[in-house]
This record gives C-alpha cells, structure tokens and sequence, in this order.
DNA sequence: GCCAACGTTGGC
DNA sequence: GCCAACGTTGGC
C-alpha cells in the first residue's frame, strides 16, 4: 500500500464536505499538473491519502480512501489530465498542521514542505506512521 | 529549442 | 496584499 497527500483549499472543497459524501467517494477532479497528475496516475485501489487544507487553516485534517483508480478528468477540456474518486476514511482527531510538520525534525524531508505547491505527493510510511500518530488517527 | 514574460499556488 | 517558487506560453 502507498501513501499521499492531496491538497485542497477548503474553500473549493472541504474535508466536511467529502465527508458527506460517503464512501462512495467523489472525483478528486482539478489537477492541472503533470507530476500530480503522474502520481495520482500511481495511486492503486485502497491507498490511503491525507486531506490537507491549503491556504486556510494549513493542516491535515483528515485521511482519504484511493476507491477508483486514475482516469481522463473530465473537468479537463482537452483530455489531457486524469483524476481518482476519494472517499473519506477517518479524520484526525487532532489536525496535524504545517507549523507543527515544519518543527518536527523527522518531518522535514516531506514533499509539503519541499514542493509546497505540488498538490498530490507520496508520503513515506514512516512519515504516514508518525503523522497518524501525532494526529490521534488508529 | 531557448528564454523572457506571465500566471498561479500557497505561505506569510 | 506581498512575494517566492515554479509551471506555461509565445516570440525568436
């Protein structure tokens, strides 16, 4: 199993509002960049993704369930991107947030803080272990 | 194919 | 609101 980040300003989507949702999950649809689109293009069927909300509050609120593997988003007009379906698993029972990433030392190799503006990136499994723990999630 | 100009993201 | 990072566009 791998693990990601997906980044979105609440604004334009919350994580209460992929929350009503349900498990059947919605398209993660928007991406206009190819190395997010390469890594959504890697996403296999259960991965698991933390739900950062960018710009405002700046924190992984919650975790995402990979339930549909990538295919041509079709919010794009000239069929170029491609997007999954997310479904939400569990919210952190403390949100886990860049000021807290940022001072943690064994943070500090993650892709949010190195590319701060790739919005789907890999996260390790030790940073996933750690991340999960710091935030309350099992 | 290079590179300057420009637009967008996202933290501060 | 500003600005750094960085991707994209368009002229040459």
């Amino acid at each position: 199993m791998q693990y990601w980040l997906v980044k979105s300003e609440p604004d334009a989507w919350s994580w209460d509002e992929q929350v009503k949702v349900g498990k059947k999950g919605t398209a993660w649809t928007g991406v206009r960049n190819h190395t997010a689109k390469l890594n959504m293009m890697k996403m296999k069927k259960g991965d698991r993704a933390f739900f950062y909300h960018s710009n405002v509050g700046k924190e992984i609120v919650g975790i995402v369930e990979i339930v549909k593997e990538a295919y041509p988003d079709p919010t794009d007009a000239s069929a170029k991107f491609f997007c999954v379906d997310v479904a939400a698993l569990a919210p952190l029972q403390q949100p886990v947030t860049l000021a807290a990433i940022k001072a943690d030392k064994r943070l500090t190799e993650m892709a949010l803080l190195k590319q701060s503006r790739l919005s789907v990136q890999p996260v390790t499994a030790a940073e996933w272990k750690l991340i999960c723990k710091i935030g309350g999630a099992e």
